[in-house]
DNA sequence: GATGAATGAGGCTTCATTCAT
DNA sequence: CATGAATGAAGCCTCATTCAT
């Protein structure tokens, strides 16, 4: 097994330990001793590749909201000179999705996300979101808006921030589909009122 | 100084400087040690009010849980019947009224609101909102709503969870105004959407 | 309710409350306000009365040993000259008799022993008995003991170490009769089988 | 130093180190942090071997306690058989020589024995004694007790009593050796009249 | 490189004691 | 005198991090 190779192994066995420490201990008891033990792995090992816990903690989120935000931007780029209603419901469908993708990380990782440090990390990535939604919005054919930037932002914060408590909800975990359905429904209704024809 | 209200005043004194220290530290650094000194009284006589620091969390949330949760079921009391724009409008408002009140300690709680031992509560409150917001929604004349608590759920899940996004990012920290006037239109837009004339 | 006659009961009832919270919630638990709040006074109350909690304690242990003591010591005076049977049922049966008088707080105090600087207290004690006893043997008519101060302190500690034994072990705190029986066979033939002709 | 043969020296020092602590500061001084320090190690390996305090002491006791049964039944199975006499002077013998072996140690835990933490290991080992004693005097040829259970319980209650008593008291501590004649005179002379010819 | 025992700073909490009312 | 809220030293324990093997 060449070294690249067992290093991401290695990684991702850390990731996942977390993960499912977070889920079944909840923040206060993530430990590194903890985290190594159920990667498989010496805590010596864990801080050869991550210098702190919060390092880890901040490599994990880093993770998975690049994978969200790029699945998005991805989306996005793809839906450019789509129709508004197809184009938002593309983005909405594209972010509900790649939280869905590993769900129980989601939940996980919120848990997480007022404990280190990634204020920064998570404003850097709203802008990501922010930014490729803003693209799509401007692409779209026959229509526009006042100010873009108050309407994407409030979209942006709707759909992640009703995805948030959806996740953390515990009455709702089940009833995802239903919700998409329905923010679907909602950004669509938002955007067509906020535009303009042109 | 009556015994009541000295009470009254130490308690207020620890939960301003829980929110202080949220606000300057972090959550990983709220130590009670800390919150005491800050709030000018000993250790001791925190845990005279607070029997562990987990109570004194859970204790501060609710405060400002309930006080946002109370303005937002008086509002869509007092909105009973009121045409769906009318209701829609007050709902919201209402809501992100209450949260920028203290501002301040809004933005420091959502630190911990993913703590794992208020997560009841939070759920809780949410019903609350959930609960008033479906009453307001099914007494609005003319209209009436497929699924009503799917709507409600998600209108709620937007305001609340946009809110909250607004009031993280750094970047939209002053222009909460726009925000409120935008998130309106959104949930305007969306019950519009989804009722059905009766 | 004239001052002293207030003071000694007060002060029993601290002495009761310190027994009842021994036995229900263990020296770990003994704490002072609990006392206070027991036996129906504040703290500060208490501290007029004990200027430590040691004092309490050393003050309570005093007050039974010297129970102890002086019915055994009665006994002894009173039994001076009997036959050595006589004379050692006498005194092995005030011993336990005076234990048993307050059981419950001969088991609490046991607890406390150890916890608490009374080691002096609890050899002062065990030389007046051990005086007591040696003066009683020494005045039976007809026998003589070789070296009465080992054979006193031999019978002593046997009397004394057995009935803690008997009072600590769960399973015999309800045979403490024939326990005493036991015990009186015990010295009288330790005794008997000591004793030379004189 | 090979791993085991470190644990087992790390274990001794702690043990060793709490008994000097014991001895020197008294029980209600005796602090994990202190006990580390004297034993030449961090807080932190201390609670690796040993979950909380109440394990250390646990142990500890455990570990004596369990010399002096195994002596008392290592003596008890190699006299059965033998004559009253032989059968309790031996008796006697192994327990108090057991006890002495490590004069020191013994006298630091009586201090902790009180303790409710470790009542039942006290309670488990004064049955072991008992078992192991009623044995050997059921063996004894020629003679039998009335109620065998009671004389073994009276006459392990004095000898561990007693012996106690011995211990603890200053004045005593240097003539053991004529405690013990004496303990065994008394022990000899109960049972022999407590039993029966068969 | 990997390991995991050892470290010790620092967090939470208790409780003897004081002192203003 | 009595009260009991306030104090803060000190105890127990955890866990991020290091480093000898």
């Amino acid at each position: 097994m060449p070294r690249q190779a067992r290093s991401k192994a290695t990684i991702d066995a850390i990731f996942d330990a977390t993960i499912q420490i977070l889920l079944s201990y909840g923040v206060r008891r993530l430990t590194t001793t903890r985290v190594a033990e159920r990667a498989g792995v010496s805590v010596g090992t864990l801080y050869q590749y991550f210098p702190h816990k919060e390092a880890l903690l901040y490599a994990i989120i880093e993770h998975y909201l690049s994978q969200v935000a790029e699945a998005v931007e991805e989306s996005c780029n793809q839906n450019l000179g789509q129709p508004l209603a197809v184009a938002s419901d593309a983005l909405v469908s594209a972010y509900i999705l790649a939280k869905s993708k590993d769900a129980e990380a989601s939940r996980a990782l919120y848990t997480v996300s007022s404990d280190v440090d990634v204020a920064d990390l998570v404003n850097a990535t709203f802008k990501r979101l922010h930014d490729a939604g803003g693209r799509l919005l401007r692409s779209c054919p026959h229509v526009q808006f006042e100010n873009v930037d108050e309407v994407t932002f409030t979209l942006m914060a709707a759909v992640t921030g009703a995805t948030r408590v959806a996740f953390q909800n515990d009455a709702h975990r089940e009833k995802l589909d239903d919700f998409r359905e329905q923010i679907m429904t909602m950004c669509r209704a938002f955007l067509q009122n906020a535009a303009v024809d042109r």
